[in-house]
DNA sequence: GTCTATAGGTGGATAGAC
DNA sequence: GTCTATCCACCTATAGAC
């Protein structure tokens, strides 16, 4: 168990500067787009200094997807905490993808999947974990929702997870090439809104 | 207008054979992640040879895109005419799309649209044309499904082909993390069968 | 812990012989 | 059109002073 969460009210340490500038930069250009140059321009220290807290660019990476992974399963353990009901806690989980679009940002694990076949296999497995959690998140807030008659949807819970997650992955891709995050956010509110149980969608008629 | 189709029946030129391997190489490892030198070695010859028919990277991706985006354009053309009905349509699309997975390969665009920020401008101009070209076909495809009481969806055909797009670049980017290809396809099949018209789906209950 | 300096490698790109 | 040779910028990474 590694100590790495921010000390409530106290000032960021070097390393968590260091993974805000690295994580914004991976974010945006991808791991093999960006530098120790450019991360030491931004913090105004030299590269060398960053070498010292992550000796290889490996450990940088390792180091930004498992910080990456454990924000956003606590960001999911909120959401279960306070949500009421799993339409609720499925906009508050669009809402975390909305919030990174809105930084002008991809999600990270997104990036990296792109670039996959050139990561270290340290991050590859790391990769992996984080869509991993995402589903079985999904999946059980998906079940739990169709099983009170919340939710309305085909196949598996499971199966619906990794669509969903697909879904939102590649609508933040696509959505890139337009610089236009309402392209992104009409798109995710509508496949929610296919979840809904009021969807007697009559053939060949038009509804919201 | 470029003459740049392949002659039936004769050898690929010299500019074709690079466009393959560093086209490849792109879908692959990305545009950022391959070198000349790395098609020159698939080719066994040199940096300078490419420089001369692509004298800059840029102009090697330009190109890329280019016939990217219009032999996927002739692939759409075909389906228009030998596809019955909007189902079929839809299944052959998905089918063009399943065929870049099997090749271990992601859509070379939705490959450039992770680096999008790190493109040469004349690129990033082309991508967007690709996915234009692709919501268009779709919305098309989506709207005379729907019409003839083929296809049911809510919201205009327009959003959904954006969605739809939107899905199978995400489930491709995901899939590459697993080295599945059957996780795409289920995935994709799912999301095309949630178009069907005969899918009265219950809440709380559970339907192929 | 941060710095200067530098090694050792690879990137895209060009000049000029053939 | 393809080659050899080379340039220069940038990359990751290390040594050693402070």
């Amino acid at each position: 168990m590694k100590k790495e969460g921010r000390p409530p009210a106290l000032q960021p340490t070097v390393k968590q500067r260091i993974l805000d500038v690295a994580e914004q930069c991976a974010q945006t250009r991808g791991f093999s787009g960006f530098s120790y140059a450019d991360v030491a321009e931004k913090l105004l220290c030299t590269k060398a200094s960053l070498h010292y807290h992550f000796p290889s660019k490996t450990d940088l990476g390792r180091a930004l997807i498992e910080r990456y992974r454990h924000v956003f399963g606590q960001a999911l353990e909120t959401i279960d905490r306070q949500a009421h009901g799993a339409r609720e806690k499925l906009q508050s989980y669009v809402g975390l993808y909305d919030s990174v679009m809105r930084n002008d940002r991809m999600c990270l694990c997104g990036m990296l999947a792109a670039e996959y076949d050139t990561l270290p296999a340290p991050m590859q497995a790391e990769l992996r974990l984080f869509f991993d959690a995402n589903e079985a998140w999904l999946a059980a807030a998906l079940e739990d929702g169709r099983r009170v008659g919340e939710l309305a949807f085909r196949g598996s819970a499971k199966q619906r997870a990794r669509i969903l997650v697909g879904a939102l992955e590649g609508a933040m891709l696509v959505a890139r090439a337009y610089r236009d995050g309402r392209r992104f956010l009409s798109a995710v509110k509508q496949v929610l809104a296919d979840l809904d149980v009021e969807r007697a969608v009559e053939p060949g008629r038009q509804s919201a």
